[in-house]
DNA sequence: CTATTTACTTACCGTTCGGTAAAAAATTAT
DNA sequence: ATAATTTTTTACCGAACGGTAAGTAAATAG
């Protein structure tokens, strides 16, 4: 791997353990297998590189999450199948949702922070389109927010306990779908 | 106000708006109105004021929320009310909830926090507790786990827009109460 | 009035922080 | 081969961090 990507990839864990304020480019530099001052020759600051990690890792889930439904002929298929993704993605890639879950408040209430707050609604934005589209197919309550119903998918579905996880997604389905 | 009370609200504030890692001693005093060596004279660490105001910030709530509803009668009533008590205070006391927005991954995560991790639990356990009776009244769907249900609610109803906080609160009582 | 305890301030400590300049090493181009 | 460029290391900086020791001021007890 490049040693740019090296550093993008322990920053995004280190991050998502422990957040922006709980790590140190020290650490980083260590968990990355190079010196600190090898990170300042690929990034700028410390938040140039926090900015860097957040925006990689919601194009990741993005692109896991919207390329494998796009092609679903049947809405309640698509739509189930992106839950179901969604569980998977939180599931298998962890580090990738702790790191949203772990800076999310920071990110939408500080305006230091408003490329990614813009970064992050564009990801809420996708999700609520896929609702509404629900609507359309009278699939889904016509007094919903698209908008709501993304906020509560993205700060519900949070790595927990596989069992909880299915049972917080069944609960939000029945919400928000007419039918099962 | 004691000189002890003002420098727990100060921290309460602080630790909410900028986490734990991202609040120094020095902020703490200056918004309480001492030196920071008298912060000393009354916690032994920043670790062991952060523990206090959390136990506090999720005493408050508990209270807020169980104590005007433990007289209903009806079991809808009451859970309906708690809902209602729980948006008011997501909405009135903002700072409480962003504090346990902010931390409760870490706090769920660490093994540090074991302690605060028991007193989040605990209310948790709370909230489980009044959505299992819903299950004796045949109010709520049965396959519904009610800790997750509990989980479900904490970690959605927070700090946001009025009309999306209604919204998010229908689609949840829509996913876990069988009839309006 | 004085002795003792409680509350608070001043001044500092060692460490760690984010960040930088300059040199060294490795790679690439001529 | 050697000059030019890119990548990495070494050694450091000033500021801010959490925390403490020693002393002062205010309240309370005898």
């Amino acid at each position: 791997m490049k040693t740019r990507e090296k550093i993008l990839k322990a920053a995004q864990e280190a991050f998502a353990k422990k957040g922006f304020n709980g790590v140190s480019m020290e650490e980083i530099a260590k968990a990355a297998g190079v010196k600190k001052a090898l990170i300042y020759y690929y990034f700028p600051s410390k938040e140039n590189l926090f900015e860097e990690v957040w925006t990689r890792t919601i194009d990741e889930i993005e692109e896991s999450l919207f390329k494998e439904v796009e092609n679903e002929k049947s809405y309640m298929r698509k739509l189930k199948k992106f839950l179901r993704s969604y569980i998977d993605f939180v599931t298998n890639k962890t580090v990738l949702v702790e790191l949203i879950e772990k800076e999310r408040s920071s990110i939408v209430e500080e305006q230091k922070w408003e490329n990614l707050r813009k970064r992050y609604n564009g990801f809420l934005s996708k999700m609520a389109n896929l609702i509404a589209e629900g609507k359309r197919y009278n699939a889904i309550y016509d007094d919903i927010d698209p908008i709501a119903a993304a906020n509560l998918i993205s700060s519900s579905i949070t790595p927990r306990k596989k069992g909880m996880l299915n049972n917080i997604l069944s609960m939000i389905m029945r919400g928000i779908l007419k039918e099962k």
